[in-house]
DNA sequence: TAAGCAAACTTACAGTGTAAGCATAAAATG
DNA sequence: CATTTTATGCTTACACTGTAAGTTTGCTTA
């Protein structure tokens, strides 16, 4: 039973030391995509990494959707899970930016998150954990299910907005300058007026994620309270 | 001058009868696209439905990601442009029930608006008259950034949740009672909850769209009212 | 009539995911 | 201990991808 970690198990052809596991073809294909980008990451770069031969892989995948899958329960696995502490507001809050900031750090996962149903143990724990949160504040589950929606939407939806933008944050401004010649004032005054506010700084267009955040959370405060009125404490 | 349509300007060793031009290839590709899913569009088999080899577009198309462009393009030009009539929250709400529906209409669409930046003239008219409508509603422009946004996160988020749903929403319930037995009570209680609920037909899971969109509109009248009162009209 | 050129074609290349089958050595079985 | 089984690696091969490079054709213009 207690063998040694990195001593493989079963005979093999194998010409690197280590030995190739789940766990070590997610981590590297998870620093590979992150590094380069999903879209580079094939798998024979992939065992090129491992020192090993691209087939070796699907010994312990079958196959790259299921790769993938994978990469994203890792992702989801730093999503900080949320707790009801009284506050849900507060909770949803940290919640979402957790999220926020953890797909910011894998900025390829966003994407595909929202291409596929995630029903890892990470995604499930962190669903069942947010749902929970919901609740016990005195949430029913129809309206769990909205919160939530609305939520991730704003949560992916921002995301996606940053990691697309040709340019990082701090040169908005002068990207802004720059194709503003570019949008035709009569033919889109309101892009035009847009930009011109961005070039000045006076808008950044984007690190605004909790503005949006708290337009859902104060809509489901008043739902909240509304549905409490007409049908009393829903709190099994 | 006046040459008939349908006739090569310039000579070329054509095999079928009608010449290739960039809007035939847009609109078999987009056709492609919607029958078959983007995943199975390739060159070879676009020039193979027009009849074609698949060299032949790149003299329309400088290479694939243009083709996509061009299909999300004529895409967007599907989606009804707001115009403002007094009233921006009806105006609103229409633009993004026509924008999901075109979405859904063509399901490989909104992952890949999605994942880059749109400058096509469709897009920026539709932008622009996006922008108008809050604009003479009275919003200023960075609110009318953070409405567009909040609003288009929920367009997008809400059309791939159904599009990416295993199963079509009326055979819900039933998936959901298959599945029942999968989510192990203990561990995922409010998961199942919810996959209970869902199969007792007293939530859809999907069908919500108004829902969150309302809660997104609510939200923005009351941010709009409350500017309003600090600063003024701000109806240029 | 000749030159220029746009739009089709052919060929070829470097890459992709993965199916099929072989080789090896540890583990399980007699 | 000898044998069989099995897990895990490797090699080869296939169908398919986007597209670079170069060729052919025939309309248009000089």
């Amino acid at each position: 039973m207690t063998n040694s970690s990195k001593k493989p198990k079963h005979g093999t052809t194998r010409k690197s030391a280590k030995p190739l596991s789940r766990a070590r073809i997610l981590n590297t294909a998870l620093q590979l995509a992150d590094a380069n980008g999903i879209e580079k990451l094939s798998m024979r770069k992939l065992a090129l990494a491992l020192d090993v031969e691209a087939m070796s892989l699907y010994n312990h995948l079958s196959n790259k959707e299921e790769l993938i899958d994978g990469m994203l329960e890792g992702v989801v696995s730093e999503f900080d899970v949320p707790i009801f502490e009284g506050d849900w507001k507060s909770a949803m809050r940290s919640r979402a930016i957790s999220a926020h900031e953890v797909l910011i750090k894998h900025p390829w996962a966003a994407l595909l998150m929202l291409s596929r149903v995630n029903v890892g143990s990470a995604m499930m724990t962190w669903a069942n954990a947010s749902y929970g949160c919901l609740h016990d504040a005195g949430f029913d589950y129809p309206l769990i299910d909205h919160a939530i929606n609305a939520m991730d939407n704003h949560i992916y939806g921002f995301t996606l907005q940053i990691i697309n933008a040709p340019v990082s944050s701090d040169e908005y401004a002068n990207a802004a300058g720059h194709y503003l010649p570019l949008i035709p004032a009569d033919e889109y005054p309101h892009i035009n007026a847009m930009a011109t506010l961005i070039m000045q700084g006076e808008h950044s267009g984007v690190n605004d994620f909790e503005f949006g955040l708290d337009l859902i959370l104060d809509g489901l405060e008043r739902v909240l309270a509304a549905a409490g009125k007409v049908s009393g404490s829903p709190i099994s």
